[in-house]
DNA sequence: AATCGTCTGTGCGACACCACGCATAAGCGC
DNA sequence: GCGCTTATGCGTGGTGTCGCACAGACGATT
């Protein structure tokens, strides 16, 4: 278990602290197939990627893609999860999308638009294989399985964006915690989140003090157990019962979109 | 001029009063180029395209595509303006992305998912050509420019949906009301938008109340002049100075993104 | 011109969330 | 173990938005 810093910009308005994501080791990475995408393509399609696939470790806290810049590559990920964000002119920023094995970082290289405003990063480390954009999109050219899949996980993305963007507008933070919390369960392989609640709160574009508010009523009634820079989850359940149904919208989305037994993460 | 109503499921939380949209007739239908996406189609694409697009007119407060319904066409508006919506289980709303003549309605067909559980509702009347999904879809398979350029839109649509989604979260109502007044604008001939507040107010998933507040400070500075379902806007500079950046930023993606003069509307 | 439905303006209490400040506790490096 | 850093807990006051209720104003219809 290592720890990586990674200071951010500002996260939330008139308030300019970093904060800290917790990493971890990766003796043996996982193999490409733990993606999901990949894992759906048909196996002569697959093979046919597999030679251009690299493997690279993700740090918590690193940035797959700053805003603006060129996507010189296609991420899929295999560990981990990796925020989408969104920042505003005066610093204040949220997630808009969160991804992890299930989908791919990148889609401006195949959309044809390279960049986006948007920057993605790691809030919680793991391992992806990437791809050149560029010898992705000579392969699209000549592939329909492999557009096709991409284009459908574009739209599950698309629902997951305009999901978030309603919930913003009409849900509690406590109910936007529990869907956060869950989001990133599906994630990870343990039932204990390495994040602080200040990271939380910089992700949900709100303040930290919101989030440990949530937090403590949360722990009240059992279902979560917080302590320093981890929140361990034990009733997921209940957690479920609390979460706004904004989550489950998104989850049906990806399985009806994607194949089997896609996003049936955790 | 002639009215045409509409009575949409519940607007808001805790209200379940329907809304009146404006409509107005169209003597002659604006020809397809008047869409820019179709502007933007090499000749020889578009020509191909050009036997199959139907035009029809869009009445304000008819659905293009209901959620979770299969959509047979794709719309390229030419005329008017179409909110893309999302409702959740209680019945409250929100808007989370605009249309207007750059761009087109029922992606999930192209992107493979053929429905969304959003819905598609004509916010102001006008005109678009429609095509079949499956006659486009064979298309695209043969079609490089084609596919090209619905799936740039594509991302700058993600791009707006985003930015509304951050939106939500950290500006004010009255910022995002010049927001939605500026985006109508652009996609309109004249500065008199014909929606009462609580269209507005419904689109935006905010209260009726609200948006008549911000309405009001708005008129005592000059910038609009509202009246019985009708705002003019009489300023546009000084609204562009009260509007948050989440407007301009949307609008150089588009510009980016699409080639020129794309939203360059008004 | 009178009527009636609807749209608009306003006031008030409640609540969620924000901004700021500070105390406390937990875990890390030494 | 000790001290320092950093995460967490909490209180206080302020603001933006909600939810409800009601009055007036407008305009379409008759």
């Amino acid at each position: 278990m290592m720890r990586e810093q990674f200071e951010t910009t500002k996260l939330h308005k008139g308030n300019g602290k970093g904060f800290f994501f917790i990493g971890c080791d990766h003796d043996k990475p996982p193999a490409p197939t733990q993606n999901l995408l990949l894992a759906a393509l048909p196996h002569s399609d697959y093979e046919r990627l597999l030679p251009y696939l690299t493997g690279v470790p993700l740090m918590a806290g690193s940035t797959l893609h700053g805003a603006g810049n060129k996507e010189n590559y296609l991420y899929f990920l295999v560990e981990g999860r990796v925020s989408r964000i969104h920042v505003l002119a005066d610093g204040a920023q949220a997630e808009f999308a969160v991804t992890g094995r299930e989908g791919v970082i990148g889609l401006p290289a195949i959309l044809g638009g390279e960049s986006m405003p948007s920057y993605a990063i790691t809030s919680e480390s793991g391992y992806a294989y990437r791809i050149e954009s560029s010898r992705l999109k000579t392969m699209l050219e000549e592939n329909g399985a492999v557009v096709q899949l991409l284009l459908r996980y574009t739209q599950a993305l698309m629902t997951q964006i305009a999901q978030n963007c309603v919930c913003n507008r009409h849900h509690t933070i406590e109910q936007q915690l529990c869907r956060w919390l869950l989001n990133s369960l599906d994630r990870t392989d343990t039932n204990d989140l390495g994040v602080t609640h200040e990271a939380i709160a910089a992700l949900m574009g709100v303040r930290r003090e919101s989030v440990t508010e949530s937090m403590s009523y949360l722990k009240k009634r059992g279902v979560i157990q917080p302590s320093r820079g981890h929140v361990v989850v034990l009733d997921r359940q209940r957690l479920e019962a609390s979460v706004c149904e904004c989550y489950s919208v998104v989850k049906r989305e990806y399985d009806r979109l994607l194949p089997e037994p896609h996003l049936k993460l955790a």
